[in-house]
DNA sequence: AAATCGGTGTTCGAATTTCGGACACCGACT
DNA sequence: AGTCGGTGTCCGAAATTCGAACACCGATTT
């Protein structure tokens, strides 16, 4: 089966994300939204994190799929950043329309999400420990996040370009980082 | 509830509608395409002729619904052309993939649904009987189909404003006929 | 301070929907 | 004559959706 109804609480909620922050999302407004009954958000659904969790992974997975090949880390963050702010992502949604509350925790859990799928194509032939992998992700879903969030700061200038070969350049130098380390 | 299931069966029709001639669409093809087990098709639809009743009644209602003050006739034979032609309108998509065969018929059957919705707002102030009614439609759904059938036959040229302004000044004499019948 | 209100998350059983697996039937093609 | 693919129908089982309750919490009102 398809799950139809699973889908229309996910869009719903999308929709509504463009609507309020997100703060102000209810179970109820989704549910009223799709026309579906209230426990059957619940019977597909944890609680809303749990929504947000899925739709996330879903797209995290969607984008490795889109690019198959990331033959380098720059490449797979150049094309993870287009993708978080050219597309649906729900990162750049919920940090948008949060009103700079407290979500910027979300934002940081979603970079985190997507990085980490990222980077087990990343490095899927290179030879680097379970722990040396949790750094990479911490220090590259920091830039991510701190690219996404200096870029709406600033007004969603139109500099993104050169603001994402900045950010790469920084990233480029990780993998060195992270294999000096690993022989260590 | 919200029927996500038959929407998603009509919506994959309606896909399948433009990769192939609707002779060639199985029900078989529907359900595989949208995922959900053949009974289900059977469970919402009678057959693919019911189903395309269906969508052709409903996009018929969003038509009046999207244009509820239709004050003249030639307004409506014009944005129900226009409709026809722009949007999803199913008339359009049949005729399209079929390939020209024999389902010509069909496109003449949903002209006429179509138009008989439209009349029915057209004429909701004007004092016609049944029969003259009757005759409106077979008259004004022709043109229409006419209209489609000539423009997809010369390659939908872009000339399409002049065209429909043309199919107006024919169709604009059908009420003042159709009162004078009245009144004998 | 107490009451109200709106939302959460859970339970239950009933109703609806979807499913897989059969079946006879038909028409085309071999 | 037999095979093949599609149709339309049946069944019972499984999955999903539903309404109606409930206790709980926090904010707002009285």
């Amino acid at each position: 089966m398809a799950d139809f109804t699973k889908k229309a609480i996910k869009e719903s909620f999308i929709k509504l994300l463009n609507e309020k922050p997100i703060s102000k999302i209810s179970v109820k407004d989704i549910v009223t939204d799709c026309k579906v009954n209230r426990n059957t958000f619940y019977y597909h659904f944890q609680d809303i994190p749990a929504l947000i969790e899925e739709i996330v992974t879903e797209q995290a997975e969607e984008l490795i799929e889109a690019y198959p090949e990331i033959e380098s880390l720059e490449k797979g963050i150049e094309v993870a950043t287009e993708f978080a702010i050219k597309n649906k992502m729900v990162v750049f949604h919920i940090y948008n329309s949060a009103n700079r509350d407290l979500y910027e925790q979300y934002t940081m859990r979603l970079c985190k999400h997507v990085v980490t799928k990222y980077l087990e194509v990343a490095f899927k032939d290179v030879e680097v420990s379970d722990e040396d992998k949790e750094l990479a992700v911490r220090l590259i879903s920091c830039s991510l996040f701190g690219f996404v969030y200096d870029w709406l700061d600033s007004g969603m200038s139109e500099d993104r370009p050169a603001d994402i070969k900045r950010l790469c350049e920084v990233c480029r130098g990780i993998p060195d980082i992270i294999i000096e380390r690993s022989r260590n």
